[in-house]
DNA sequence: ATGAGCAATATTTTCGAAAATAGTTATGGG
DNA sequence: CCCATAACTATTTTCGAAAATATTGCTCAT
């Protein structure tokens, strides 16, 4: 837990209580708050200088995205880690974002070609310009995250869309998780590249595949590096 | 608006907001309370008797659920129904219960079977007892709500099953909406009855057409009986 | 008449105190 | 010594007042 702001005000959001929302997903998802940790009121109140309410509020969001769990009239923790979770997360990706991929690459008009392209130069020059841990900096993860909502972008479907980015945010906590404990990141470049190479040339049946790999693969070395942080059940 | 509560204690859930979160739930899908009707915090304290703070709990909760959208600083109100809204909705739907179906058939065991046969028994019952109008009756929606439940109760997956749960309380608003125009409920006993069938016999793409048209052809009945009530966008 | 600027009102958003509940330690009887 | 029970502490949950923000209505100059 970080001690030392005492009072906040809005710095993101609309209202407070969706910014603190915002600064908590983040702290949790890049496992600062660690999982099953619990979340004390007085403490979160320490940290982010708000109000029991308004601390409430963003928990009751979080618990909805599955960051948190909340035990009734126990209060709240970090959700925690299991291998059973991370199948369920990484199955659950595969099937909407393959559909959202499809629809995307069938709707998509010029603007998301360019949103693709111009996302995926992006996240290669970070790579170029620090070729040693890159896959670590906010800055790559933040440019990593628009590549694929940028791939999705053009599928017309708000329902589905809200429902992939919060398991976006629950598979990050896990690659963090595993980067704590693994060698050296896996080289995504090619495959970011191939993603886009069939997104691009409309190319459904095969992005879908590359996609669906990605994903996959990406889960079975969190398992794999990781299986050691990851609670048995 | 209901406006004959003045203070209200726990019914059903563990903690108030959630409570609260339930009924105004409810109220919402049975279309008490109507689309676009804006949600005022006086009028609503009238109404559940909750304070500000817990209002805006439960309120929180149903936005993320799709039955109410937030304009930040300008309040909450019931989502509107749009055509746009009830494909989406459609789209979404189709795809998670059908690989929730699918997964069920290949899992379930003895208790799935006997939880799919015993909820479609009292459904038809309900149905045999009240052949006018069954389907308004509230006992009616619950018993329905769990055989579709029961159906994909066996699949083991926490993240679509609470995703699956949220789309079936949007896609009942859409039904109670039809209700109100159409003239007589289409039949749709035969269609549980050859769902159950297919289910229990294993024969999962048989299952999984049947559910898939089942939810496609209700929509387009919501769409052709009730698009007077629905706004164009 | 009309529209800008300002005052008054309505409504949402945030706060910290108070009530309710769970957890823990102390105490007494068997 | 051990278990049940009571008193106490820690923590969550709820409340209504106060601050912040948006909306409405009014005045007045053009």
């Amino acid at each position: 837990m970080t001690t030392t702001a005492l009072k906040a005000r809005k710095e993101f959001g609309k209202t407070l209580a969706s910014d603190i929302a915002h600064r908590l997903r983040n702290e949790i998802v890049t496992c600062q708050l660690k999982p099953n940790e619990s979340l004390k009121f007085d403490a979160l109140r320490l940290s982010f200088g708000a109000s029991f309410t308004t601390l409430r509020e963003a928990l009751t969001l979080l618990v909805t995205e599955g960051l948190v769990v909340a035990e009734e009239q126990r209060g709240y923790k970090v959700a925690p880690v299991t291998l059973e979770d991370l199948d369920d997360l990484t199955h659950a990706r595969i099937l909407i974002e393959v559909d959202l991929l499809r629809r995307s690459i069938e709707k998509g008009d010029d603007e998301w070609e360019i949103r693709v392209i111009s996302s995926l130069h992006r996240l290669a020059r970070i790579e170029e310009r620090a070729p040693e841990d890159y896959a670590g900096s906010a800055e790559w993860k933040a440019a990593h995250r628009q590549f694929h909502e940028a791939l999705v972008s053009a599928s017309g479907s708000p329902t589905l869309l809200a429902v992939r980015n919060s398991l976006f945010d629950r598979a990050e906590r896990y690659r963090n998780l595993s980067a704590i404990l693994r060698p050296r990141p896996r080289d995504k470049a090619g495959e970011h590249r191939a993603l886009m190479q069939a997104a691009i040339g409309r190319n459904a049946n095969q992005a879908c595949d590359l996609i669906r790999s990605h994903i996959q693969t990406t889960s079975d070395n969190v398992a794999k590096y990781a299986s050691g942080l990851i609670s048995a059940g």
